[in-house]
DNA sequence: CGGCTGATTGAAGGTTTTCAACTTTTGTGG
DNA sequence: CCACAAAAGTTGAAAACCTTCAATCAGCCG
């Protein structure tokens, strides 16, 4: 570690210039130089164990956080329990974009494995993406892809069946596991297939029959949490040429 | 209009400083100084007929606007045809945010009514955004602000039952036309069954029911398109205390 | 090894969709 | 300005899809 470089809590202190998960990540696309100056932005590394909350709807908002190990689910809960989960997050991806808008977080983030993320102070952030452009640009292009990602789950969830929903899950899955140089066609779920349904608009239940099928017609090979995509085309038939659903 | 000012298209040229928008729009929270400043970025204003395209999924992006006078929906289409409306946009609301990530529109853009929107090149509102702190963290809560609105429409779509979503809808639109000046409990709605069946994850028919029901009910007097809300705390109260759905 | 959580599967039930007929409104052109 | 066609909305009955309820099975952790 370099002399300039202040020392946080137990040489925690992160260098996104050293981190292999830089094309994943909020620095992608930034010039040496500008990675340079983000070292200075991002704070020490918190780690959170499995089930345990990142931060909670209602919290103070300071800092977004990037995931430097391990895997999130994001949900918000209605006043009579009932819980959507809004996203899965994995290495490379952010957390905490929700809290800009009122300084308050709007919903959970929960671990679900035991897991690392960097924290980015955001008055830090704001301050320095005023001064560096290449900042300030992916800052806001991780932003609009967090929108256009939520238009797809609206549409999953508003125009497509349950069979056409878990497949587009999977196929999603499977493309961000290649993304960061795992197999494309097999892959370990974190998550429950309650999780799942949530995440999907649909019980536990209803997923578990939806595995059980695509398994029975060749497309996958599942063992409980373990997936192995066989027929990777024909899941994408699935979404495309189905009846409709409602 | 000041010398000072370039001269655009017919004197078109836009001044936030002027807009009587200002508290629901992007300039909102700026002082006097940012306001003025403000006015370099924002383009001429656009007139869009009714059913005529903003943008359309797949142009380059290279502004977003705010919404003068009208009103919008945005959608997502499927190749087999099916359509997902993600959002009704009012005035003072920002759209096009989903092309920052790629540097394309993601979604269309369609005016519900004659509208007319501010043109705000994006290249310069980075820019001055760099410049300008008001203006940078409001664009980010903007930002933030639709990524929460999106989670509400995930806990919509895959949490509530039909009835539930329209109620929640009709509350939604409520609270908006009471913003912007107007009577909280007697509106106008500018779309379609089909189209707030399609941002509702429902078939129009269903839509069409719910109202039905509702007005039977005595929570609304549904006439077309224009609704009546006669009991708030009962539509309030249908959307925490039901069963469940899916 | 036992108890727990998570997953699977079957049968019955419910909500929403589909199909269809009909009514109302809107828009256009004579 | 009326007439008429097209679009939008309503309503009923049947069907489809997903959920609910229930029982069983599998895997995991202490």
């Amino acid at each position: 570690m370099k002399a300039t470089v202040p020392v946080t809590v137990a040489g925690l202190k992160t260098a996104c210039s050293q981190c292999n998960l830089v094309e994943l990540c909020l620095p992608f696309g930034m010039s040496e130089n500008e990675l340079d100056r983000l070292d200075e932005l991002v704070g020490a590394r918190r780690k959170i164990k499995r089930q345990q909350n990142l931060y909670r709807a209602g919290d103070p908002f300071e800092a977004i956080y990037a995931i430097r190990a391990g895997s999130f689910k994001t949900d918000v809960l209605l006043e009579d329990g009932r819980e959507q989960v809004t996203g899965f997050q994995m290495t490379g991806e952010i957390l905490g974009l929700d809290g800009i808008s009122t300084e308050l977080h709007s919903c959970n983030a929960i671990a679900l494995e035991d897991s690392e993320v960097c924290v980015i102070a955001y008055a830090k952030l704001e301050e320095l993406s005023r001064e560096v452009e290449g900042l300030q640009h992916q800052f806001h292009k991780v932003m609009s892809r967090e929108i256009v990602r939520d238009h797809g789950v609206m549409m999953l969830l508003g125009s497509m069946r349950a069979e056409e929903r878990l497949a587009a899950f999977l196929l999603n899955m499977s493309q961000r596991f290649t993304a960061r140089g795992f197999s494309a066609a097999e892959f370990h779920l974190r998550m429950t297939r309650e999780e799942i349904g949530s995440y999907l608009g649909l019980k536990l239940e209803t997923v578990s029959r939806a595995f059980s099928r695509f398994q029975d017609e060749g497309f996958v090979a599942v063992q409980q949490k373990h997936i192995r995509i066989l027929d990777n085309a024909g899941l994408k038939r699935l979404i495309q040429h189905q009846p409709c659903g409602r």
